[in-house]
DNA sequence: CTCCGCATTCGAGTTACTCGAATCTATTTT
DNA sequence: AAAATAGATTCGAGTAACTCGAATGCGGAG
């Protein structure tokens, strides 16, 4: 085939892009933003010089590049229209009753969640995290829900590249597979001060209608007043409530009902929407 | 010259992405993308790909495409990092206290303001908006403030396009030219209803090391009470603070410094990153 | 079962990107 | 104050990568 499935211009774009949101608030010199991203000096200009105009990237006075309020206009929009996270608020609300402590919403992409909504508890001791915060999925509640989900292939792209140790109580390799099939069978997932110490958190995925992990939900305090018994002793109660979710949005709730899922796609297809639009 | 000085591949894909924006919670099919962006079917399709696989867009089971979360994720950092939105939300908040009333914080991009902070006031009924909304230059209290502070050229080129008359009080034209001036004399300007009925707005500028109005906030309230003579009343605290504002982001405060501003402009910018680090 | 719309594939043609070096501008050093 | 340095920007040749239109394939609708 003469011409690749993907434009190579667009990954270099994001390239840069996303080399200027990991250099934080410093900035980034258009030379230090060629090299990390693996560009020519006046490609990574020519990029720029768009992404300026755009909005995306903005540059300081002293020159350096930073990212640009246009991506807070197109994420205001996302959100506005974002049917799961419409569809989910008022569970998550319930949960936050239940449990007392702070609940995030989150959606993969590519090998980490995004947080798309939080409602946090009214506890003093709160957890620190904001709408758009990116962590990764093996090590935290919300991404082994959605590992635990993927069918064979997905969950080995995922789990391809190397592993942060982030705490000592990290799993990884062949302690990580098990742990992911031990959750796929109870339905939901601990994480045990994995991603963060001092920090316990459950989590449980949320499912579309062809029986994919399309998001996860988590609730997440400070260890010492969660234990992991709490963990369990809370699980049913999120255990309802991700299934009332994932059913919302247009998942046919069977375990094993990958095959009904699928012959249920395109109804479901077109429902989804409309459930996106309500409010409730 | 041979090559141009920005990349159309770049603009392309944004003009998909804002294609897809535009379209709202229903989606939009591949053919209907490459339409209204003005690119053919087959080259709208590798450049969703790419945008697909970054989660920059995401299709739901239908096949229609929507926003997906990478900008959400790309947005939070913006917010995190931006250092005129930590500098100017104790003074929102000051105004809050002082007018009673919804304060905004907007950048200009193109001809539009974008929301990227707000603070509520406490009253019951409040005006509906979002972080990431975007709202029109030439009917806003914020958009006149900034079109009044650009240059000649600039501002020119802001106006370039037909602009909507929003409501029977919008302004254009030599009525709007005559506005800025006035607006620009006296500091701030006045939305009487000019961009939604029944609701009125004092905005003002913020300057930046250059004398560029890089930013505006507004205070926003129902026409029924708040009055043009509120409006007046509320203007002298509103430019105090729109004053320590610019300040604190580098701006050489004199009134027609424009100059003064151009000579200090290489200290300031050596300083403005470090007040924007700073959280007061 | 057939029709129809839309996503996807394909190949030829050419635009628009890549690279390295030169130039210009701004900042730092002596 | 002048020279030195670092970085931004311009430039031109070469070619990889994109653009287009048409053909194919898949899934939904009648």
């Amino acid at each position: 085939m003469r011409s690749g499935r993907k434009s190579s211009s667009v990954d270099k774009a994001f390239e840069l892009i996303e080399a200027v949101s990991e250099t934080g608030r410093a900035g980034i010199t258009l030379g230090e933003l060629a090299g990390r991203a693996g560009v020519a000096l006046s490609t990574a200009h020519r990029y720029v010089t768009s992404l300026l105009e755009l909005g995306v990237l903005d540059r300081d006075a002293a020159g350096s590049y930073h990212l640009g309020v246009t991506l807070v206009a197109l994420a205001g929009q996302y959100l506005e229209e974002d049917g799961l996270r419409a569809a989910a608020r008022p569970f998550l609300a319930e949960l936050v009753e239940i449990s007392g402590e702070t609940v995030h919403l989150g959606t993969p992409v590519g090998n980490q969640i995004v947080y798309i909504d939080k409602v946090e508890s009214a506890k003093s001791v709160r957890l620190v995290s904001r709408i758009g915060s990116r962590v990764p999925l093996h090590c935290t509640a919300m991404g082994k829900a959605v590992l635990a989900m993927l069918d064979e292939r997905r969950r080995a792209e995922a789990l391809a590249g190397p592993l942060d140790r982030r705490t000592p109580r990290t799993l990884v390799g062949g302690a990580l597979a098990a742990e992911l099939d031990v959750i796929r069978e109870r339905g939901f997932a601990i994480d045990d001060e994995e991603n963060e110490e001092g920090v316990r958190c459950v989590g449980l995925p949320i499912m579309n209608a062809s029986g994919q992990p399309v998001a996860a939900f988590s609730v997440s305090a400070p260890a010492n007043r969660f234990s992991l018994e709490d963990c369990h002793t809370l699980a049913p109660s999120a255990l309802a409530i991700a299934t009332q979710i994932s059913r919302r949005i247009g998942y046919a709730a069977t375990r094993h009902a990958a095959a009904a899922a699928h012959r249920s796609r395109r109804r479901a297809a077109r429902h989804a929407p409309n459930a996106g639009g309500g409010d409730l």
